[in-house]
DNA sequence: ACTTTTAGATGATGGACACCATCTAAAACC
DNA sequence: GGTTTTAGATGGTGTCCATCATCTAAAAGT
């Protein structure tokens, strides 16, 4: 209830950024303040001690889901060492999976939060971070057939679709029928 | 104030509807129901003398815009009569453009909608219908070359970035470069 | 014309919201 | 060790929400 040392004030604040940053992508970025404080493991009250207003908070957990997704991306190179198009193959892989589609907390920002952003129209950090990190994974989808861009909105297309209709077995015929066209080789 | 003619009656229950499934795909099925009502100019109370629940009118108001969407489909296939790829070339032209891009409420509803579907888990009405009309949708983009559900998770992608991304020129790329990938004659 | 019915208006309910003032106890600093 | 600082808890504020009870005046039914 007192005070609490620094460095545990900001492991909690990171926790209610990192909280908040999968509870945005889950419910949307209207969960409350006290749901999401309670979530964090903390009340409603202190939540005004480290962010001045909730918008800061979906500012600043929208920019750590995506430096998260920049480091996913980065690993994935990484681990595919040099070899761009094996590393696009799992990342493709991944994406269109029916585990990524069920777990929204944790999955794609760049889906996620594609309607949240699109519907409150402000100049907001969280617009710009979102923006920037539509055109970089754009970039890592590139082939020599294919526009990157395209094909990013062939996978956020089918898994937003697979979620929205998750339930029907046409769910699956979308990761399925996606999957199929980004793996499929072009004649040479 | 006092009682009005069932006609009258009938009529302001249409445009509540009507209303609704242009205030959901605009902000979301989280609007109220005050300002529902005052955006199809009637007061709150009045809502559930017609209406059982806000639930009920979000089934209703996404049937009606799915309604509304297939008739805008037959009418444009019967525009290009019998012709399928001209009929397809036109609507892909339509919705990949700024002005579709620009007005949400009258727009489609499958992309609207998505997330909304996604994130109320329920059996309604609502997701019933929706999964229906993205069935419908793909099966009205297949070519010989490409599967429906692939090209529309393109277009519907393409849409949903280009306006979360809005006001960045990214916004308008990503709907040239998929229009380009969509219209694109391939190799026979 | 008189009675009954009912669409819509008014205003209240209980709950949830963002945000804030205040308290408190322990950390930080001397 | 005594003072100051502050993270977090408690308990408000005013606003907005879905839903409903009640009122009212005009349409429907006789």
């Amino acid at each position: 209830m007192g005070r609490v040392s620094q460095a545990q004030a900001e492991e909690n604040r990171r926790r209610v950024v990192e909280t908040a940053s999968r509870l945005f992508r889950e419910q949307g970025t209207h969960v409350s303040v006290a749901d999401l404080m309670k979530a964090a493991g903390l009340t409603h009250g202190g939540f005004y001690k480290q962010f001045p207003s909730k918008e800061a908070l979906v500012d600043e957990a929208t920019t750590h889901a995506f430096d998260e997704l920049t480091r996913l991306h980065q690993d994935g190179l990484e681990r595919h060492a040099g070899r761009r198009d094996t590393a696009q193959r799992a990342l493709i892989d991944a994406y269109l999976s029916t585990e990524h589609r069920d777990s929204v907390a944790d999955g794609c920002p760049v889906a996620a939060l594609a309607t949240d952003m699109a519907r409150d129209g402000g100049d907001r950090a969280a617009r710009r971070v979102y923006t920037e990190g539509v055109g970089d994974f754009a970039e890592l989808l590139a082939t020599d057939d294919e526009d990157g861009i395209t094909r990013l909105c062939t996978m956020l297309g089918a898994l937003v679709l697979s979620r929205a209709t998750k339930g029907s077995p046409l769910s699956e015929e979308i990761l399925t029928a996606a999957h199929a066209a980004l793996t499929a080789q072009k004649a040479g």
